[in-house]
DNA sequence: ATTCTTGCAAAGCCTTTGCAACTGC
DNA sequence: GCAGTTGCAAAGGCTTTGCAAGAAT
């Protein structure tokens, strides 16, 4: 991750607990979601359910899949990460403390490059706002060649110079 | 679908047609294909493979479900279709004959309004220029609620009347 | 004490694949 | 006739769920 980042009031973990408190139905603090969140929070990159399973586990704690996965949900809905669905599954990104941006995809090395733009962002405002749509948020992936791949794939176009 | 068709040169049968021989290793065009592409582009709605397959079969032809699956990869190949990842599944609109354009989803009720925008379009090119990045093509979603579901999930927000 | 959460195993959902039969070129 | 395609059934990958045991308030 590469962007600024973004001036918060709480620490991740008190605002998933303000969270899970503020259900009409008040939901419990457990110690493994107190490890996954601070685990999330103290990383920047982008990962999927499994690999922070793993990581997890290795890191000695005790969690499972199922945790991990029900957990993830949660932490989406109380706006924490935001979830990009890219194939057949999900990675999840930081929402708190991190601006919304959009994403360059590498289709060849899987390299996410990340951008922000007010340009787009103020159009999506407008756009909305004349179909009277009510926003919750957006993804944007643009898939295609990030420039090391785009160079790699065609060396110098050498049958053209003939 | 609402947008203005695009003006094509050749039916989509025949462009898929071209795609096929087109290939290193030329393939075949077969009966199956043939009704996928006639029903599909007779049609203009999102699907999915599944609605898909239904529908063929109900129609009365012999498709089974590998083989929409196998083509649409091919259609999606060939620049006939796109492809959109909505949560676990796909759903797939026209790309030939059809504008790039932009998705408003209802998370509510799952309409889909489609929109274009130049401005967008032109910052993203302008952005994957500026990254060296060459894309292939776009795909974004912004979630929230439509006109009519935001209605009734706010009944004229009496509660703040008072 | 009650109610929510966890972990396990199993199931679900969508999609892909191995393989024999089949068909377009 | 050869090489690509189909259909079936089965497997795959990711995610969700039923249920009994465990933990938070």
């Amino acid at each position: 991750m590469s962007l600024p980042a973004v001036p918060v009031a709480q620490t991740p973990e008190n605002k998933f607990r303000e969270y899970l408190t503020s259900r009409s139905r008040p939901q419990r603090f457990t110690d493994q979601q107190r490890d996954l969140i601070r685990y999330i929070f103290a990383q920047h990159e982008h990962f999927d359910a499994d690999q922070l399973t793993l990581a997890l586990q290795q890191a000695g704690l005790k969690i499972s899949r199922p945790t991990v996965y029900r957990n993830l949900r949660k932490l989406v809905d109380a706006g924490l990460l935001r979830q990009i669905k890219i194939g057949a599954r999900s990675v999840y990104e930081h929402d708190y403390g991190y601006p919304q941006h959009e994403h360059l995809l590498c289709e060849k090395c899987g390299t996410m490059i990340e951008f922000q733009d007010e340009t787009i962002q103020a159009r999506l405002d407008e756009v909305c706002a004349g179909h009277g749509f009510h926003a919750s948020g957006h993804t944007l992936v643009v898939r295609g060649l990030c420039v090391s791949c785009n160079r790699a794939r065609n060396p110098k176009r050498r049958l053209d110079l003939i």
